[in-house]
DNA sequence: ACTAAGATAGTTTTT
DNA sequence: CTATCTTAGT
């Protein structure tokens, strides 16, 4: 939810009946731009395809948005146009799109067009933040009150724990995790307890997953929550069962418009069909805009076939296709077209660009030794481009899977090279903010029993899992909350004395802080709990080395809080909102996985781990299979589309995983780019880490404190200089010594990379005895072009490249 | 109630 | 390998 939007009464009166003069102000800018004779200056500047998906306003839209074609100016651009020809007040736009960021984004931008603030735009916000206002409007119509809590992923998980508990079942060999995961795939596909296939009922907990499921929809119920996946699913429900309020919205709401439409699963599916279809004869004006190339989230439900289907749901649709790409050179354009080409059951595009720049660098591929060697080569040439005066702001290095970041991680640190890293733990989901949410929660709520139960004995009040359970027990029994329980179980002799006095003294405080709810400014007031109940204490006579951090986190808390009205609004918003602004002040790399680079673009990327079984992730293979192949591809085209000038890709020989050193093959992917638009980079052996140590220096370099590489940086902070110099060294003379006939030189030359089917043949014979360097010698018992099949003496049956094992 | 050793699992992530 | 969670022991 976006702050302070919460007081927009239902069906405002001037919304409601366009007819009334009454305009917000954003209103009478844009009545204002109308009467601009000419071509309004926001249509200036668009393309013909741009310009005819911002004009074409009646009717169903899909806009085919290829990556870099100015998606987000073609959303914001259409609804200020919308404004501007005075089709619709903003309050009759419904504007939906994935994450809060992408709608303040929008709202920021639709600000930039029409002239000033937009506060009129209540119905733009993410599929969840408008499921809640909707929801929080018609509560009672599904069974809740309107000041509903919505519960967090760590509030289900301990839910539904003592749900399988109460079932007598055993919580090991049914973890909470796996059915809060089935419970969320569920709900993805708009499935009620009732709804359910047979199957998956029984799948979980012997046959009982149905009844779990409405024990766990029961007791959400009771506690006046929704998790998730409710946010959508109550409103379906609701418009289902009383068509006249459904009815009402299709009134209201003139203009729907969705942003990343390939990413929208099942119930959200739903969710449109029934907020956009209406009946015979009446326009629907909904436009969807989405790239099917760029559907990377299939695993958690979206439906790609959403996008592929549109034209027959919406009879009559338009398609607009946006080809003309302005980020990124005609190579990396190229290479990422000839990849995604590869893909079948697509809707079709090919972007190009007008850039003919014959300075423009191809796309370049590179071999590592290992994962190790990897990061370091990047860290060289981030440090060329560096030199070369390009911002650390600018580059980028996507990674598959999170473990790859660590030595990317590791390197920066000893290199003293400034990183952030993007996406990892957020802030709201750190323990110490947790808890001090949960403290504000039980304050605003006292019938939040899951809060109650996170930190009734946090710090250490002498109240353990007896003492919770007794007072769980007499709550359920009475089909009371926990806290009055608690009250009143203070007053029997059901207690100790001990944990009575405890106990007694917890809810004292909490009536307490209720009372001055009303009174007390909350910022004053959250700082108030947070010492009074000994948190604050608890982290300060904590001697480990998070703590300083927690503690600066919880500042950071109470300081964000300074923009809410009340603690209430804040806790509305961070349910919501789960992520918080990085600074980007710094200058610094970013590091993250490809997921989340979906929507930024970098002048240089870096794309390791370009290797078969991490890329495309064997996982994604085993379980998906084409499909699953299909979904990697199309990350491989987000990673590639994500860079503007300079496109790295690198490959290992050999990576570690799961502990082992495991030898690699290179990714199919790369014998998909075509060889025009890629060259093989030459990979340097330098001498990197010979320079000056940064740990010396008094104040540390300003990475992320809470990254692990930091965390290890600051532990190894007294003993690292002398061991880690001592030990990178050394591998480094190993690694030369391994000389020109070594990894990169014959690896990969002339033909791209290796082709795993290639007619080139290998220097060696099957039955010649080789040696390689992490697996000792051994004898080759088959050869498929450069790759090569090694029984090792030691390792057993290996498939290695060629430029790795010499004859022994 | 706290620590230490043992077990376990290990893509991707938003709301 | 290693981060995280669980269990056993003090």
């Amino acid at each position: 939810m976006i702050q302070g939007e919460d007081n927009i009464p239902f069906f405002d009166e001037d919304d409601a009946e366009p007819a009334k003069p009454v305009r917000s102000s954003l209103a009478q800018r844009a009545m204002a731009a109308r009467r601009v004779p000419d071509a309004p200056d926001y249509l200036s500047g668009l393309n013909p395809e741009q310009r005819d998906a911002v004009e074409t306003t009646e009717g169903p839209l899909l806009v085919l948005a290829g990556a870099g074609t100015g998606k987000t100016r073609v959303l914001t651009t259409r609804i200020a146009h919308i404004l501007a020809s005075a089709r619709a007040y903003p309050s009759q736009i419904l504007a939906v799109t994935f994450t809060n960021k992408a709608a303040r984004e929008m709202k920021e931008r639709i600000g930039v067009l029409v002239g000033g603030a937009v506060e009129g735009m209540p119905w733009l916000g993410t599929f969840h933040s408008i499921g809640v206002k909707l929801l929080r409007r018609h509560a009672e119509l599904a069974g809740l009150r309107s000041d509903f809590t919505i519960l967090d992923t760590d509030d289900v998980l301990r839910l539904i724990k003592q749900l399988i508990q109460a079932e007598g079942l055993d919580d090991k060999r049914w973890p909470a995790r796996q059915f809060a995961g089935m419970i969320d795939n569920w709900k993805n596909k708009g499935l009620t307890p009732k709804t359910i296939a047979e199957g998956d009922a029984r799948a979980f907990a012997n046959g009982k997953g149905r009844e779990l499921y409405q024990a766990y929809q029961d007791r959400l119920k009771t506690l006046n929550a929704c998790d998730f996946g409710d946010l959508l699913l109550h409103p379906i429900e609701l418009f289902k069962k009383n068509p006249d309020i459904l009815k009402e919205y299709h009134k209201r709401f003139r203009y729907i418009l969705v942003d990343e439409y390939q990413d929208t699963n099942t119930a959200q599916y739903m969710w449109l069909r029934l907020l956009a279809q209406r009946p015979e004869g009446e326009a629907v004006n909904l436009c969807c805009v989405g790239d099917d190339d760029q559907s990377i989230y299939g695993w958690r439900g979206a439906e790609v076939d959403n996008i592929l289907r549109f034209e027959k749901d919406f009879r009559g649709a338009k398609v607009i296709r946006l080809e003309r790409n302005y980020r990124s050179t005609a190579h990396i354009l190229g290479a990422a077209g000839n990849l995604i080409a590869h893909n079948e059951g697509r809707l079709g595009k090919t972007l190009f660009t007008e850039r003919a720049d014959p300075d423009d660098e191809k796309v370049q591929v590179h071999a590592a030794w290992d994962s190790e060697e990897e990061a370091r080569a990047v860290g060289e040439e981030i440090e060329q481009y560096q030199k070369r005066g390009e911002a650390l702001n600018e580059m980028a290095i996507l990674v598959r899977a999170s473990f790859q970041m660590r030595e990317f991680e590791d390197r920066f640190v000893t290199l003293g090279l400034n990183y952030r890293v993007i996406g990892g733990p957020r802030f709201y989901e750190r323990l110490e903010i947790r808890d001090a949410m949960a403290f504000f929660r039980l304050t605003c709520q006292p019938a939040d029993d899951l809060a109650l139960e996170r930190i009734i004995n946090t710090p250490k009040r002498g109240l353990g899992d007896a003492s919770v359970r007794k007072v769980h027990d007499y709550a359920r029994a009475r089909d009371i909350p926990m806290l009055a329980a608690a009250r009143e179980l203070i007053d029997t002799d059901e207690l100790k004395p001990k944990p009575r006095k405890a106990l007694f003294d917890v809810v004292t405080q909490f009536e307490r802080w209720q009372e001055l709810l009303e009174s007390t400014p909350h910022t004053e007031l959250a700082e108030q709990i947070l010492d009074e109940s000994g948190y604050t204490e608890m982290w300060q006579n904590d001697r480990s080395a998070e703590a300083p951090g927690r503690l600066e986190n919880l500042k950071e808390l109470i300081r964000s809080m300074e923009g809410f009205e009340s603690m209430r609004g804040f806790l509305e918003h961070v349910s919501l909102v789960m992520d918080v602004d990085q600074n980007e002040e710094m200058d610094a790399v970013s590091i993250m996985t490809l997921h989340s680079a979906k929507g930024l673009e970098f002048k240089t990327v870096f794309l390791p781990g370009w290797e078969e079984g991490l890329f495309p992730h064997q996982r994604a293979l085993d379980e998906s299979g084409r499909a699953g192949l299909e979904e990697e591809r199309r990350l491989a085209y987000v990673g590639l589309t994500r860079a503007k000038r300079n496109c790295h890709i690198w490959f290992v020989s050999n990576r570690r995983i799961h502990g082992l050193w495991q030898s690699t093959m290179p990714s199919r992917f790369l014998d998909e780019l075509p060889e025009d638009h890629v060259e093989v980079g030459e990979t340097e052996v330098s001498y990197g880490g010979y320079g000056q140590s940064r740990f010396d220096r008094a104040e540390p370099f300003s990475n992320t404190y809470a990254t692990p590489g930091w965390k290890r940086a600051q532990t190894n902070r007294t003993s690292a200089t002398r061991d880690n110099w001592g030990t990178r060294s050394g591998h480094q003379v190993e690694r030369i010594g391994y000389g020109e006939s070594g990894p990169r030189g014959q690896t990969i030359e002339g033909e791209l990379v290796a082709r795993s089917t290639g007619e080139q043949s290998s220097a060696f014979h099957v039955g010649d005895r080789v040696f390689h360097m992490k697996f000792g010698n051994g004898n080759i018992s088959g050869i498929e072009g450069n790759k090569l099949t090694i029984d090792f003496d030691k390792a057993g049956r290996k498939r290695v490249l060629d430029g790795f094992v010499k004859p022994a």
